[in-house]
DNA sequence: AGGATAGCCTGCGGGC
DNA sequence: TGCCCGCAGGCTATCC
């Protein structure tokens, strides 16, 4: 399931052969993982059940030419939290009107980016929804990019400039998990009513960490998850963010965690699983203290923390 | 208004 | 072997 690490990995692993291609030609073979500059505001579940009720009058903006960077060069990739954006600008003869665009990956839960290198001959994979055929820069070989997600928790999301990205990254998301500080983190758990690990699932309070990196910071920082974010007392803001960047540096050094769908777009996967401490060990014993790791849903997530590790 | 909850979706593994 | 069921959880809308 990719969280930051995950999707740092994706994004490292397509610069090099994205930045600088030409976007050729885009399919949609999926319309609904799509949302468009002026949909209604909300997410993709939303535009997904106004379309079950056909409810006509709501029906998803028609998507314009380049929308999806068709014609245009892929200019950068940028990440904050979980989410990818891929930045494209037009070839220098253009028109003045338009000069970006900016699409916003998210991957919930079973999302890939999936490079091809063979021109109009990509892997055909059921669950692929958007297909981007590339002219690759020079000396690059991947000719097309796909968007594959069987669950179609995720899906993509259309800036008219990265300057409407950057300001949808402001308001809905918190800063970068990778440099989350001490004082953000105490100023936004002081006065929290909910428990800590709800508090950093919330991607409003740090953007990129989801129910692995919660689980495996929190050990690391030596706090419960059931504990109330209130009640993290001011001198443990300082470990728990330094507990929070340890975990996802190191889960970035070794690719990400690989438990079933997560792949780098070319096919790699990710080895940090094998250095996870409490995320799916439930029952075993603590790599600190040999005690039984417990487990239990709290923020609606299958949980694993220390009892006697963790306060 | 902050916090909790429902629902979206498919694949897989355990149990029978 | 095959079917059924439970579970996995990121994100948003909605309810309280």
């Amino acid at each position: 399931m990719p969280e930051l690490p995950e999707v740092e990995s994706i994004r490292r692993a397509l610069h090099g052969q994205l930045v600088g291609a030409t976007v050729r030609g885009v399919s949609v073979l999926r319309r609904d993982v799509i949302v468009g500059l002026g949909d209604p505001q909300g997410g993709f579940s939303r535009q997904r059940s106004e379309r079950s009720a056909s409810n006509a009058a709501t029906s998803p903006t028609a998507l314009r030419p380049g929308d999806l960077l068709d014609g245009f060069i892929i200019d950068r990739l940028e990440r904050r939290g979980k989410q990818l954006a891929i930045i494209g600008r037009l070839p220098k003869p253009s028109p003045p009107r338009i000069a970006e665009r900016a699409l916003v990956v998210q991957l919930g839960m079973t999302g890939q980016l999936l490079l091809g290198e063979a021109p109009s001959n990509p892997r055909s994979l059921a669950h692929v929804h958007i297909r981007w055929d590339l002219a690759p820069a020079k000396s690059r070989t991947a000719h097309t990019l796909l968007f594959r997600d069987p669950r179609r928790f995720g899906g993509v999301r259309i800036f008219e400039s990265s300057d409407a990205l950057y300001e949808h990254w402001a308001t809905a998301l918190g800063p970068d998990a990778l440099s989350i500080t001490p004082e953000h983190l105490a100023r936004s758990l002081t006065d929290s009513q909910r428990a800590i690990k709800a508090a950093l699932l919330d991607q409003a309070v740090l953007a990129g960490v989801g129910n692995i990196y919660a689980d495996e910071a929190l050990f690391r920082a030596g706090i419960s998850p059931r504990r109330l974010a209130a009640k993290v007392r001011a001198s443990e803001a300082e470990p728990l963010a330094e507990s929070i960047r340890a975990v996802l540096e190191h889960a970035i050094l070794r690719g990400g965690s690989t438990l079933r769908d997560y792949v780098t777009p070319d096919g790699q996967p990710g080895t940090y699983q094998l250095a996870h401490n409490v995320y799916g060990r439930a029952g075993q014993p603590c790599p600190r203290c040999g005690g039984k790791l417990k487990s239990a849903t709290i923020a609606q997530r299958t949980t694993t923390w220390c009892p006697n590790c963790q306060r």
